[in-house]
DNA sequence: TCAAAAGTGTTGAATCTACACCCATGA
DNA sequence: TCATGGGTGTAGATTCAACACTTTTGA
C-alpha cells in the first residue's frame, strides 16, 4: 500500500444532506439555492466539504448549521445513506460525497448562509430537478427512510420528545403516502414492546378539536419485532 | 464552495471489503495477511486505494482481483455498507474508507497478491482481531447481510445460478446462526412470487444421498413481500 | 348538539408453527 | 433395507384487516 500523498490529483470529500421533516402533515425537504458556481441559482441539497480534522458526521452537522441556520442540531437524527463516488459527479474536480438522511422533529424556519443564497422547506412532491446528482440522493433517502420505518423505530425521529400516536401515524402516512387504519396502527405500535412508552397523565389536543390524546416517549428499542409493514402496494412483488 | 484543491492535506479514499461466502454450510470471510506497514503480518479485510479515474465500486472489484486472485468477479454481489471517516482511522494519513459487503456463490481458492502476503477463507466465528477498524466493519457487514436476508432476495447472491431450496436454506441458517423448519421455509419461499423460479426438470443430489432436489433460479424481484423474518431471538425487542 | 379526533371491541379470514408423514436415492 | 435429504399435509394457535362503536373535547 505505497501511496504518495501528493502524487495524484487529490480527492475532495463532501457531505450531502437530505433533511426531512413534517410540516402540517406533509413530508418536506430542506433545499438551498446555490450561491456559487457551478449550478448557481439552482436548488440543491445542503452540504459541503469535509474538513481535515472532522468526520463526515461532524461535517454534516456543521454544514447544516452554516448553510441554513439550523443550529438546533441536538434533536437531529443523522442516518448515513451511501457514498457516491462516480468520476465526473462534480464538474470541478474529483469529489466523493457521503450522503446522509437527516430527520428533524419540528421544522424551524431556515435562512441562507455561507455558501447558500437561500434556504427553504419544500414539500417533497414539489421538488424540481436539483443540482448535481441530488435528485437521486433524495430519492435514495426517501426509499431508505420508508423502508426503515417498517423495521426500526426511526419514525420517532420525526416527532418531538413527547408525541401522540396520531402524530406518529402521520409520519408513516406522510413518508409512505398511504392512509393507515388508526385502530390497527395503534394496536401494532403498543404491542411492540419498547417502541413507545406512555407519559403518565399527560395529554395534548390535536388541531384544537377532539379528545385530547395521550402522550408517549420514544422507547429504548431500535429494531421492531415484528415489523410494521406498509400495506402491499398491490404488485410490489407478490 | 471555494476550494483550493491543494490547500489541505489531501484525503485518501479507500475501499474495504467484507467478502462472504459459504463453505460446507458455514459462513466464511476472506482475509488477507498484510505485507506492508502498518499492521504488517496482521490479518485484515482486503481493500485498497481508489484510483483517480474509478468509482469505489470499480476499485472494490479491482482490489479483490489483485489481492486475492479472485478474478471471477462476475457472480459477485457488491453491497455498499457505509463509509468510515473518523480522523485517525489510519495512522499514516487521513483516510476515508468506503466499506462493502461482497457475496460470493462458490468459494474458489485464493492466494496472496500485490499488497497481500497471503489470502485465506476463514470461518466467520474463527476471525481474530483484525487490523485497523476492520472488526467493526466485518460486524457491520454481518449485521447488514443478516437483516437484508429478511426482506430482500439477497440470499440468492450466495448461491450458484441454479440452486436447491436446501442450499438456499443453508444460507439463512449460516448467516443467522439458527436452524429453520424445512417445510415452512420451503413454503414461504415459494409463496413469495418472484423470489425463485423453478428450472423445469432439473434436479441435483446433495451430499451424495437422499432424494435429488429440484433446482431453482433467482427470480426477478429484489424486495420480499412479505418478509422472511428470522425466528425471534426471544427478547430481541418484544 | 354537532363535528372532530381519540380510543375500544369484534369477527372472519389469513397466516404461521410445529409437527407427522411420504418419496427417492445411495450404500 | 436403512439412513439421508427432499417434499406434502394438517390442526391449532396466532395474527390481522376491516369496520362498528364509544368517549371526550371545542365550537
Amino acid at each position: 500500500m505505497e501511496y504518495d500523498k501528493h502524487a495524484y490529483e487529490p480527492f475532495a470529500v463532501t457531505v450531502d444532506l437530505a433533511v426531512l421533516t413534517l410540516r402540517s402533515g406533509a413530508l418536506h425537504v430542506l433545499l438551498v439555492e446555490r450561491g456559487q458556481e457551478p449550478y448557481t441559482g439552482h436548488w440543491a441539497l445542503p452540504g459541503g466539504f469535509v474538513q481535515p480534522d472532522e468526520s463526515a458526521e461532524t461535517a454534516a452537522r456543521r454544514e447544516l448549521a452554516e448553510e441554513t441556520g439550523l443550529s438546533d442540531v441536538s434533536g437531529l437524527h443523522l442516518e448515513q445513506l451511501r457514498t457516491y463516488s462516480e468520476p465526473g459527479r462534480d464538474p470541478r474536480m474529483r469529489v466523493v460525497s457521503v450522503a446522509f438522511a437527516a430527520l428533524l422533529p419540528d421544522a424551524p424556519d431556515v435562512h441562507g448562509g455561507s455558501d447558500a443564497a437561500d434556504a427553504r422547506w419544500v414539500p417533497y412532491d414539489k421538488v424540481g430537478p436539483l443540482a448535481f446528482d441530488h435528485d437521486r440522493i433524495l430519492a435514495d433517502a426517501h426509499e431508505r427512510v420508508g423502508a426503515k420505518l417498517e423495521y426500526t423505530c426511526l419514525a420517532t425521529a420525526f416527532c418531538p420528545p413527547e408525541f401522540t400516536l396520531g402524530e406518529l401515524q402521520q409520519v408513516y402516512e406522510a413518508v409512505w403516502g398511504t392512509a393507515l387504519d388508526r385502530p390497527n396502527f395503534r394496536r401494532k405500535v403498543l404491542a411492540t414492546e419498547g417502541f413507545v412508552e406512555p407519559v403518565s397523565g399527560a395529554s395534548r389536543l390535536t388541531g384544537g378539536r377532539g379528545k385530547p390524546a395521550a402522550l408517549y416517549r420514544a422507547g429504548n428499542v431500535t429494531t421492531l419485532h415484528p415489523p410494521l409493514l406498509r400495506p402491499t402496494p398491490e404488485g410490489h412483488s407478490a
